[in-house]
DNA sequence: TCCTTAGTTTGATCTGCGTCGTACCGTTCG
DNA sequence: CGAACGGTACGACGCAGATCAAACTAAGGA
């Protein structure tokens, strides 16, 4: 058992994925785990974005963001593995996710920067 | 004068985008705009929705819409118009209003109706 | 078997924001 | 001018949700 359910993509509506998105915390969450491409431990991804929440605040995060139909949970041993459900998300809501993909984490600077320093 | 202010469509960050989608009067507003299609008077354009505010509310609500980059006003004599951006929003964040068009208002039930009752 | 680790659940707290009422401002018309 | 109308600005209120701490569950390893 122990096996972690999730919204089938058809079923999945629009405003409810906006308002999962709209938490800049989950924001953060999305492209980190897009970033990383493959199943990620949800307490990891978050160790380069300097975002410091408790991990009782992430579990609810992960389950908002579960219940939008946006991620995926696997049980692997003693712990928890994370993806997007990229191509899934994409067919529903085609250019979603490609424009947190290209629009990355909000900089307060200017939009056409030299290079990432 | 009374030149209503906006914010140039490079200038707008996605966080703030979702983050004003993320509110179902709002959702409903944008809809309703883009329904209309043309410059609409704000407070005639929620007759037909079912949706009852105060007027400050709806006056709040699109501020926070033309704040977040998505709709335009214009003064016209006692009254006040209002536009979505659609193209220069689309040009941004493509796909963005096409998916609230194409996922009509959340309906409670089945994705594949037989008619409109 | 017991301890450690990863994560969820529960309960409590607190801040943000949607809402409203009222006052205020600008425009039109009598 | 002054009244009526459309809309904004300002406080105030209340609720949803973000956060945390602590208790609980489950899996592995010594």
């Amino acid at each position: 058992m122990t096996e972690v359910i999730e919204p089938a993509i058809e079923t999945v509506t629009i405003d409810v994925v906006l308002s999962a998105l709209a938490d800049p915390v989950r924001l953060t969450l999305v492209r980190a785990f897009d970033a990383a491409g493959d199943w990620t431990c949800g307490s990891d991804v978050l160790k380069d974005t300097g975002v410091a929440i408790g991990k009782s605040t992430l579990s609810h995060h992960i389950k908002v963001l579960r219940d939008a139909g946006l991620i995926r949970t696997r049980v692997s041993g003693i712990r928890r593995l994370v993806t997007l459900r990229y191509d899934e998300v994409e067919q529903r809501f085609p250019g979603l996710l490609t424009m947190l993909r290209e629009h990355g984490p909000a900089r307060a600077a200017a939009e056409s920067p030299a290079s990432t320093p």
